[in-house]
DNA sequence: AAGTCGGGGAG
DNA sequence: CTCCCAGACTT
């Protein structure tokens, strides 16, 4: 390919005579051919058709740790349900958790609303075209607050995430942890050096994408189609096997767990969570620590008797705890000890949002 | 620096 | 199964 050629003299004119080609001068030669691609094999998603910065900082948010084809149906939603920053500045906690039920991490949901709080009430209603003020909003870290600033007010500040950390540790060949915030910081400050001023958020946007769809996180990358193969010191010595260099995480605990579907008169108990730790503030069928028998049940539940069923156990796996659980569908005709709601299977569907761990009893619910 | 926090797609 | 995803926050 011809670009490859001149992009290759265009290094050999850069590279002091008889050294190798140093890490800042390697970044520097990416911006025109990464420029070039981008804007030739970008993809069409709804946040980058119209990046005003409501819709961008909703987007991102949502992207966290999130694949993009998960996000879409969720951004369409919510973008339907909550079209402003006053609107999610003034949502019900239950509904904005509806919104968000399933997409995972709720944290950030939660944080979406306090932030919309804040906005309203210190800064016009309007997102700061900072990156320090929207660093310091709840939510926003340093990769967000790139995004923004780069995407949707055009500020030249990187935007560093897993993408971009595996796509420049390998174009430098860095045999580092990725994982390590030491190493995370030291390629912000390389980028934020070479980046190029006017160009922000399609610089930030294609080292993104290129990481998304050829120097990809599962599997070999695509080198054959890589804008940068020419300058990839991994592919150059042949170590996209090694790098990026991520350190191996523990393996998850397993917590055992007994769920009752409670029936007294038509209806079921859900209750709600506590509003910190896993799964806050999300509804959830009674449960309990450890495997109960049918007396314990009994005792756990405060009653005499109760029509008592074995259901199916099931297992849901969660990033480092999964949970084993057994179950039981019992009819009452007292009322139980503990603080439950009462309420239909239609408003456990519409209204209440119950996280997916329960996936296999909320579908039993009839 | 290490733990916590979800759910799903890909290999 | 394991790994990882447009990471942030708490301890």
């Amino acid at each position: 390919m011809e670009m490859k050629h001149s992009l290759y003299d265009k290094l050999q004119t850069l590279k002091p005579r008889g050294e190798a080609l140093d890490d800042q001068n390697r970044l520097k030669a990416m911006e025109r051919p990464l420029l070039s691609w981008y804007e030739e094999h970008r993809r069409i998603l709804p946040w980058r058709e119209d990046p005003k910065p409501y819709r961008v900082w909703i987007s991102e948010i949502m992207l966290q740790q999130t694949r993009v084809e998960a996000v879409k149906p969720y951004f369409a939603r919510f973008m339907e349900a909550l079209p402003c920053i006053g609107d999610l500045s003034e949502v019900s906690e239950d509904e904005l958790l509806k919104l968000w039920e399933g997409l995972g991490y709720y944290s950030r949901a939660k944080n979406l609303k306090k932030a919309a709080k804040l906005l309203v009430e210190q800064y016009g209603g309007e997102l700061p075209a900072s990156y320090e003020e929207l660093k310091k909003l709840p939510g926003i870290g340093s990769y967000t607050a790139g995004a923004i600033a780069s995407i949707a007010f055009g500020i030249p500040v990187p935007a560093v995430d897993g993408n971009v950390l595996r796509v420049i540790s390998r174009v430098i060949g860095s045999k580092e942890d990725i994982l390590k915030q030491s190493v995370k910081s030291g390629i912000e400050e390389k980028l934020k050096a070479v980046m190029p001023k006017e160009a922000a958020s399609s610089y930030n946007q294609g080292l993104i994408e290129i990481g998304a769809v050829v120097c990809i996180p599962n599997g070999a990358p695509l080198c054959d189609r890589c804008p940068l193969s020419s300058l990839c010191v991994a592919r150059e010595k042949d170590l996209t096997g090694v790098i990026p260099v991520k350190t191996p995480k523990k393996p998850r605990k397993s917590e055992d767990k007994t769920v009752m579907l409670l029936w007294l008169k038509g209806r079921v108990a859900i209750r709600k969570r506590e509003g910190t730790g896993l799964l806050a503030s999300l509804y959830e069928f009674p449960n309990a620590e450890g495997h109960l028998d049918e007396a314990q049940l009994l005792s756990y539940l405060q009653v005499k008797e109760g029509n008592i069923k074995e259901l199916p156990p099931s297992r849901h796996i969660f990033s480092h705890v999964e949970w084993n659980m057994t179950a039981y569908r019992i009819e009452l005709e007292e009322m139980p000890g503990g603080d439950y709601l009462w309420v239909t299977p239609e408003e456990i569907k519409k209204t209440y949002s119950l996280p997916g761990a329960f996936k296999a009893y909320t579908k039993l619910v009839r």
